[in-house]
DNA sequence: GTGGTCTAGACCACC
DNA sequence: GTGGTCTAGACCACT
């Protein structure tokens, strides 16, 4: 389900998320649906519950999924959260990227950055 | 000292705050030396005084200048402020441009509004 | 929905900033609700628009709310925005308050300014 | 000359950042003079030169001290910079502190934080 | 003189 | 309808 690289420079829950998340918006999970329990995704990636806890919240945060209590963690409805989410954030790209080049960095700096994070982390 | 362009899609103030920005990191302006008051700047540039006021207030957000009431808008005294700043920026920037890539958005997308931003306009 | 003290010695903006926040990390306008328009909001509360403009932009900068251009602003998606916002600010809280009291400033003395701004004015 | 604690939770280079900052502002370092070359300062306090080093230059980022290179550290010759920056530091606390009053934060929780710092960080 | 706030009213772009 | 920007001009408090 989800792949994890020890040897990566991204802590584990942040790989745990980012697998997360892209079964969430490729549709893998539907909305609704219910992820699985902390301890058995634990137990399956042969990882700390904490970890997988802790990746949760960061989706939480994120408005990916919404969790129950004692029922469990379920993505979210609306997909047209991610919408309004990715224009949000492409705001804020936009600002931090324009300060950014000012204080030295070339655009070609930073966009070597983004092909460095698409290629699954394994760099 | 500072160029606008109304034809611009960037506002005014957003012109103002770079240009000064700029000034201030190249050493243009020195740490502690005081910047032109808001009113001067204002009729030099021809441009109302709040348009002014807005750039002064966000860069002082920024941390690249403090204010003192009465006295006037002064160069942050540290050397460094734009290493220190810079790190945190591009920290940010990974964590948005992470989340953006999974929301859908290409590289070379978000390369490109890079490369916009460099030249001229923010459209 | 927002009380106004125009003999307070805060900016009416940061009243209305404080009343907002309050009411959005209290839940009483919940994630993705929308708030009321940048009018509509300025005509109850008999105050001129671009002052609620610019208590919205500073809550959108906090990561509050987020704005959709044309569509209306709308409370943040993420459940725990808060926790999150005030571990950041207890960070930079320790960082002030540690070089401030290495500049002459007592600890009675920055209590006493905490105390001041829990009941009414910042003078 | 400065006392360091390893059982501390504050980091070792964060302490002699304190303790020098404390020799500055009460004067026991004057404006003008030098300040103990990296590496003696390093094996007096039996520490590593790289964590002198990094206390050295967040002084110098907060304007303590600056930096002849080949010559050494010195102390900032304008002890004014300390009200300046003591005011600017005060708006960000003000304003820090309102927001975390807000965020379920008591003035009672923030004045103890403030104590503990206090009291040399032996806690 | 300085910065900081607020108003009234205009115009734009987006939905 | 919505938010975003800008102007003109006023008033305040601080130095």
């Amino acid at each position: 389900m989800i792949e994890l690289h020890y040897r990566d420079a991204r802590p584990v829950y942040e790989q745990v998320q980012d697998g997360l998340r892209q079964l969430l918006v490729r549709g893998a999970i539907l909305p609704g649906e219910r992820l699985p329990s902390v301890r058995s995704l634990a137990t399956n990636l042969s990882i700390n519950p904490n970890t997988i806890q802790r990746a949760y919240e960061a989706l939480e945060r994120e408005g990916y999924v919404y969790t129950l209590l004692g029922k469990g963690t379920f993505a979210a409805e609306r997909s047209d959260v991610k919408d309004e989410r990715r224009d949000a954030l492409l705001k804020q790209y936009d600002e931090i990227a324009r300060e950014l080049l000012f204080l030295g960095c070339t655009w070609e700096m930073l966009s070597e950055r983004l092909k460095e994070g698409t290629s699954d982390g394994k760099a």
